[in-house]
DNA sequence: AATTTGTTTTTTATGGATTAAAAAGTCCTA
DNA sequence: TAGGACTTTTTAATCCATAAAAAACAAATT
């Protein structure tokens, strides 16, 4: 059954959206809540149901107000508003990154299904989504396997990664001088001095700014496959961040340091310097990266031969895209 | 319940098998058989017990024989031996290139699985699948939309597919001598006269071979992402030269003679050389692929705003990447 | 001992049902 | 009479069941 956690969000946001309002007010309308809560109505009528059963609102129609405002409300435990979809990629990048999975381990849908507490379709979902990541790779009615969070995997990443920012950056430098995105980039790079200033306490809060960073360089020409690849990265960073805890203040440090002279660079529009500038943040990401991936080598399963594919079915093609073997036709 | 397209045509492959053999022969084992047909033991035993119970093989275990080669056996039918999810690929991709569907449709899971004759599941899975080739895109709890195969689209593709051709081609170029793929590239380059010979007759035999010529550029150093960029390069054009018809012959005997000059180039260990015929066969292949695109703009289907996202939900990311809506918490 | 066949257990593919959320349609009141 | 509230219809998220396929295991044969 689909599961309610787009109610209990909405409901958890509407008691902060209430707290900033007296006793006695009138509710907003629907619509108008509806837009603030970013659900559709039904479920604003939902919550209000809700509200109003907790005695929190009064009221009906147009004539709902605020009974009471301070009373201690019983809110929806943060687990309970996160679609499992979400809690299955959580899940699974922890199982991969934070357990260390070992290149070639297969992937059993049922298991990490009972594992996580979902359907496999939830599983099946996340898994086919998630090829596209290069982490893992189909075998049609076999299964999954891990491909492993590799050296190789880090080196492939990066060098796809340097070929687009270097091109984003160079498209950067020729932006007309009235493009909104100057602004966004000064004001961005006020965002990095503030958290260099706090970076004791605030460290991990770059992961973030390093994402939106990197997007707004990217957005100078927009590309829908490079935002796409900015997908993985920022999927793979923002875990890894996450787990790989050694150095983090340090690490960071140097890359928001990194991040203002590759900024200076741009604004200065000189092109030469942000090359320079980029690639040294490029070189450095990709060394802490490569420092935590696994250069084991892969214990290989034994499955059947590659199986035959159809003319059309490019989709569902093994990665090493040998072709089948002979059988004659 | 699953489908026995597996068994199906392994049966038809079995047939094929038998053909070269005499009436009277031993039946190889069923491993060997198994290994010859791509699939587990399990199906080969179905098969055989499906042989045997049309008399068309006799004995069991180690002492299987042939009895008739020659009597006209019903295969199954070539429909029946494709899985639901290349059928579903296949309707799709129809719909959207043959059908011309419109930038900015809807996609309703129930009525494709309606109209594909197929469940539901089969839709969602392949529509995750097929997310990543940006011509869909999800917007969660509200379903799907086609983001039509416009202008936009062609134009993108086609500049990451300069960059990722042309950092292939110039590594290709510096391969050492004794790389097996100078090989490969010799053997292919005659595949490309022979089809030139028969040109009147074999047309439409390019799009193979067209993607295994690139493939083969981009294996001089294997990336796993530039492989899945290909992927949706050879599902675009493989669909795309199977309903443009229009010029067809002209245009792949053009494109022939691009290769042929891209290849000796290459093989003249030639960079700049190669640069230039590289570059000109794409202008012309991304040329063709503009003319069979949509410039309409797209009817914006009026939705929710934007939900907003979890802090750990990249996957599940809108395209424009906008910040969710501030809602205060 | 290595293969081959026979048997049992796992696992995937796919249809189908159920329910929450969204969307559309209808009615009502300021 | 238009914006808002109430109701109905549609659609997506999720679970579950089952046949097919694969894999694992066991026994038998060369």
């Amino acid at each position: 059954m689909k599961t309610d956690t787009v109610f209990k969000r909405a409901f958890n946001d509407a008691l902060d959206l209430l707290s900033r309002l007296e006793k006695g007010d009138r509710l907003p309308s629907e619509n108008v809540l509806s837009a603030d809560l970013a659900v559709s109505r039904t479920t604003v009528r939902k919550v209000l149901a809700s509200l109003a059963s907790r005695g929190i609102i009064t009221g009906n129609g147009r004539q709902r107000i605020v009974r009471s405002v301070r009373k201690s409300i019983r809110r929806f435990a943060e687990a309970e508003t996160v679609p499992t979809a979400v809690q299955v990629e959580k899940r699974f990048m922890e199982w991969m990154l934070r357990d260390n999975a070992r290149p070639g381990t297969a992937i059993n849908e049922l298991e990490l299904a009972r594992q996580f507490g979902v359907a496999t379709t939830g599983i099946r979902e996340f898994l086919n989504r998630f090829q596209r990541f290069g982490l893992i790779e189909k075998r049609p009615n076999a299964g999954w396997v891990f491909k492993g969070f590799t050296t190789a995997f880090a080196l492939e990443l990066f060098e796809i990664r340097e070929m687009f920012e270097m091109r984003s950056a160079m498209a950067f430098v020729d932006l007309p001088e009235d493009s909104m995105l100057w602004q966004q980039l000064v004001a961005l790079r006020s965002e990095h001095l503030s958290l260099l200033g706090e970076i004791e306490a605030r460290f991990h809060d770059f992961s973030d700014i390093d994402s939106r960073f990197h997007r707004l360089i990217n957005s100078a020409v927009p590309n829908r496959f490079i935002d796409g690849f900015y997908e993985i990265i920022t999927l793979i960073f923002h875990y890894h961040y996450q787990w790989n805890k050694q150095d983090e203040r340090q690490r960071n440090e140097v890359a928001i340091r990194e991040h203002l002279a590759y900024t200076d660079a741009l604004i200065s529009r000189n092109g030469s310097m942000t090359e320079v500038a980029c690639r040294a943040h490029l070189a450095s990401a990709k060394e802490t990266l490569l420092r935590s991936t696994s250069p084991r080598r892969t214990v290989p399963i034994c499955r059947l031969p590659s199986p035959r594919l159809g003319a059309s079915t490019r989709l569902f093609r093994t990665s090493n895209g040998s072709s089948p073997r002979s059988v004659s036709r």
